[in-house]
DNA sequence: CTGTTAGCGCGTTCAA
DNA sequence: TTGAACGCGCTAACAG
């Protein structure tokens, strides 16, 4: 049971100092004579002491800990995003409690973060309902939003402008004479998808005067499978190319059209919005909507150290630039 | 500063009992009256009072945290496997801190989480060195390898049984006809790829009388593009097939072949061995050795919340059932 | 069945 | 520049 087996204590004896030296030299307090520092130090060296984590976290009352809400590892654009995060986490010494919500059990999860008295929550994933929002709220930690929107946003978060880059990627396919644009989108109650992808979707329509069709609107799951599904509707739909949010789902709808015989991008094209490394595995490989998907995690953390930090944000919405890069599934 | 609101002497003193009282019902013990264990839930629900996992860990000793040490989410093996730890580690309750670890930096990596005194380990990832066995073993926590093997191996492990899974698809493409099979290896420092993948390899082309050429043997990153710039070595090696270790780099090797005109799997077969949705990606689909990824992370998990309960375990090593599903990308 | 009392390991005043 | 003493919020004997 003795898992901690040497303390401050135990390192204050030894070097013939008080605790309160020891955990001066620990904190790098400089109010210490060099001398009795290095004393300290190699101490601490010999009994190879670790500072507990759990201990300090109670005393400080930080626990240098930061809490990522993530829906789903698997899917590379959150994995990529996550990356990111790390990364810039490790930079400033926080650790991770990583926290697979599957958008359902946010609220649960959430609350398992703050009881671990976690110092920060990254939030991605886009079902963000009251409960949680007045969770969150009232937990008193800062909260970035990552890779992810909330419409009655109070809180920071980083993202690109997901309904300009919609509309640039339908512009692309009207210019291309497409009149029938199928909108491929994740779960309908996301507002990622209603107010913001579909938004851009519905204005590149509006401004070349094509009417909205709700029977070219097809919602899905963020995976492979459920887009190739979706092929078959699609395809039934007189669509002659797709808009579609996530990168395994466009993949889905790709493949089921070349299983069956549709020429891409001849007879059909498709286009995506993530750019993460799916769009390279496919033949024809994907065109697709640029995200910076890593600096949106790292720029996100970045933010959350600065509010924990209790600085000011000069920004709290951030959007970074996307763009676009053509490949085989477009002819433009 | 104040993020801890209530504390149980609140709830005690709302309730009009000892936080003995209230420490008894929060942890489920059966030694409380009825009526005062309404009472003080009421009063907890009324306040909305949290249990502060830190001050708990200190008391109790046990975090009910585990570590996860992971190479790298971004690869689907690996973020397929966390899937599987994640849902056993919830269902019994314990929170997880993932460390991405990169194979190089593990070392630091579990530093931090003893600091933050985990429960338990789970570790991914194929590269042990002697620091960080050192590390573990006094450290005092149980670790459990998932997907991950460690020649010296003194943890518990789950995995399949690699030498005869990779003899068994190397056997298969030797059925076919082939002569100059190629093996496909991550880094050669991993003895999961030394000592039993490419062990596997051997047995197959030793039982037939194929003599093993060491130039058919290349090594890469367990990445797409890593695969794909192998391509044009494996192709000019006059290899006739490949058998490749992760799911990605077969993708890549695969990509390569057809890119360059290549038929497959008429002029050059392709194997991998992770079975994750990227085989379903590509066209043509990936042939695969069968692995049962997620449980192998659930199982894994399993064992070490045995471990953590300090129960004994039956079979330290576990080797999973593995199988073969033909898709498109091989004869048979 | 319930309350009292020690700590858990460390940060942090406040004196010296 | 250093040390003594208190407390962070909770669990775990030990009494009663």
């Amino acid at each position: 049971m003795e898992k901690q087996a040497v303390t401050i204590y135990d390192v204050a004896r030894e070097a013939g100092v008080s605790m309160a030296t020891v955990s001066r030299v620990v904190n790098g307090n400089t109010n210490v004579r060099s001398e009795t520092k290095e004393k300290v130090e190699s101490v601490i060296e010999q009994l190879n002491y670790r500072p507990n984590a759990v201990a300090r976290g109670l005393a400080s009352r930080r626990s240098t800990t930061v809490g990522i809400v993530i829906p789903d590892v698997t899917n590379v654009y959150f994995s990529e995003l996550s990356r990111g995060i790390d990364d810039v986490a490790r930079m400033y010494n926080y650790q991770i409690i990583l926290a697979n919500s599957e958008e359902k059990n946010a609220a649960e999860v959430v609350e398992s973060l703050l009881s671990k008295q976690v110092d920060g929550i990254l939030y991605m994933g886009n079902i963000i309902d009251d409960r949680l929002r007045d969770q969150l709220e009232k937990s008193n930690v800062p909260v970035v939003l990552s890779g992810s929107v909330d419409v009655e946003n109070q809180n920071p978060s980083v993202n690109i402008d997901y309904i300009s880059a919609v509309q640039e990627i339908t512009d692309k396919l009207i210019v291309s004479g497409h009149k029938k644009i199928s909108f491929v989108s994740g779960p309908l109650d996301q507002t990622i998808n209603t107010e913001f992808k579909l938004k851009g979707y519905k204005n590149a329509l509006k401004n070349t005067g094509i009417k909205f069709d709700e029977s070219l609107i097809f919602a899905g799951e963020y995976e492979y499978q459920s887009g190739y599904q979706l092929g078959d509707e699609i395809r039934q739909s007189g669509a002659t190319a797709s808009v579609v949010v996530d990168d395994e789902m466009a993949a889905g709808v790709l493949n089921f059209m070349t299983d069956n015989g549709v020429k891409i991008p001849e007879d059909f094209e498709v286009v995506t919005v993530n750019n993460s490394h799916i769009t390279l595995l496919t033949r024809p490989q994907l065109s697709s909507v640029i995200q910076p998907i890593y600096d949106i995690g790292a720029v996100s953390m970045r933010m959350l150290t600065k509010l924990m930090n209790n600085e000011e944000l000069e920004t709290p919405e951030i959007l970074l630039a996307h763009g676009y890069v053509k490949r085989e599934s477009t002819k433009n």
